[in-house]
DNA sequence: ACAAAAGTGTTATCCTTACACCCATGT
DNA sequence: ACATGGGTGTAAGGATAACACTTTTGT
């Protein structure tokens, strides 16, 4: 952490909402794969969600998208509000004191700040990877892509926080916007699949799911794919912006 | 609002998290129509959901309980977060300032306290309205039931936090303990069928809900109900408590 | 006998699921 | 020609919705 940003850090600190915290769980996807964005600190000995606080001058639902793009550098089109937690033993000092202790904090301001329980709300978006480059915060914490299956421990209940966000995400799979952001312009509708099995982490059936999707009427069908197999060249499909704008509201798919 | 506990309230702020509430939509039902619990301030010229602060040695789940029984003497057998409301302008400096003027609070400490700006969590219960007799607080504010149709102007933003909450309920009332706690022990269907409608504010067909609820397995059918009308006498059923349990997990109904 | 409301049955339609079959493609 | 994966078809089963029919009750 810069010394630098930690004075100015002081300065803002009444601007902020003490007590209140948010984090976002953003799911990157990217070849059959979910990853989290994680950020580091200290080296990676401790990892946590991006997370930060709300101004008293700005709406909850906007301090997320502020605090995500501060601190990993990320705009994201939609972040969806799952939960809220508020456990009394989720805040856990451990990590706080070695925070403290490890870049020489000793500001009682700045002790106090974080030191002090917070409630924390959690937010939730589903993006494209690749079209996403995590980046450092003013602290010079790192932020970077982990596949979900290899996280390491989290800090204090951000790991309930990912669970929580996930099992949101199943239910409401319907409601968001997933494929239109999460693919390439054009795709097939096997691609399409995978993404649908990798989010809700279970097989669907090939034929059922094609027909499924184009009874929906919101895939445009364009020229064959001949990527060179030795097989049936698959379509390429694109979706119909006023047609899938049109169904989120009533749930797409699954 | 008695003067006396309004020193003990200046004595118990520190006790509480600043910034954070909590406010709860108790919906009561009875005789298939649905009522809000409401308090009542300054002789009914402002009305708003009960509500109340997050103690620093409390879980935020464990005080939305107690928040409650506090402010109305009501306990609920369970609350469900539904959203957490944070906007900037949710908070109406109009009412803060006329309950200050009012009972003549100039106390700063208590003056700031309640001036200052707080993100609120809502959850959710709804009970048998027979069962609950709405109480005062210790500042002698009233509770009490107004029916949902005719609910008066709500202080700040808690009319919206209504409309989320019902519509929440709508979506989730599969996972919602519905029947057993919200009916008398023994009830006939058509109880039972209005009570969902009322609910979902929309007519269900009569022998398609029977069939429904009675493949549930979750009903004990009991002798006919005759109540002297000029027709077929309806059976009583209570519900079948374990297998209520198991499918509540799983979803019932509509 | 009759009205009223409860209980039950019937039918058409749709959705889901599982699987089979044929089609296009490069080797 | 053949293996491979893509596109389409079919049939069974279940859920849903609309409505008809029968039964029971007090007058």
């Amino acid at each position: 952490m810069k010394a630098a940003n930690i004075n100015l850090l002081k300065e803002q600190l009444p601007d902020y909402l003490p007590g209140v915290s948010l984090d976002c769980v953003i799911l990157g996807y990217q070849n059959q794969n979910l990853s989290l964005l994680t950020m580091q600190w200290d080296q990676g000995n401790y990892f946590s969600l991006p997370g930060g606080f709300i101004r008293r001058d700005e709406d909850l639902s906007m301090a997320a998208y502020r605090v995500l793009e501060e601190r990993t550098g990320l705009k994201v089109p939609m972040l969806t509000q799952f939960e809220t937690f508020g456990e009394i033993n989720r805040n856990d000092r451990s990590f706080t004191n070695h925070i403290l202790k490890r870049f020489n904090i000793t500001d009682p301001k700045i002790k106090d700040w974080f030191e002090q329980r917070f409630i924390s709300v959690g937010f939730i978006a589903l993006v494209d990877k690749e079209q996403c480059t995590p980046g450092s915060d003013m602290f010079g914490n790192t932020s970077s892509w982990i596949p979900i299956d290899q996280l390491p421990p989290l800090i204090l209940d951000h790991q309930e926080m990912v669970t929580s966000a996930r099992s949101f995400l199943k239910k409401q799979l319907n409601y968001f916007p997933v494929g239109s952001a999460l693919l390439d312009e054009k795709f097939t509708m096997k691609d399409l699949q995978i993404l649908y099995e990798t989010i809700l982490e279970k097989p669907l059936d090939r034929a059922n799911f094609q027909k499924r999707m184009l009874k929906l009427d919101i895939l445009i069908r364009h020229e064959k794919k001949m990527d060179g197999g030795a097989y049936r060249a698959p379509y390429l499909y694109s979706f119909n912006p006023i047609r899938y704008r049109e169904l989120l509201d009533r749930g797409i798919g699954y």
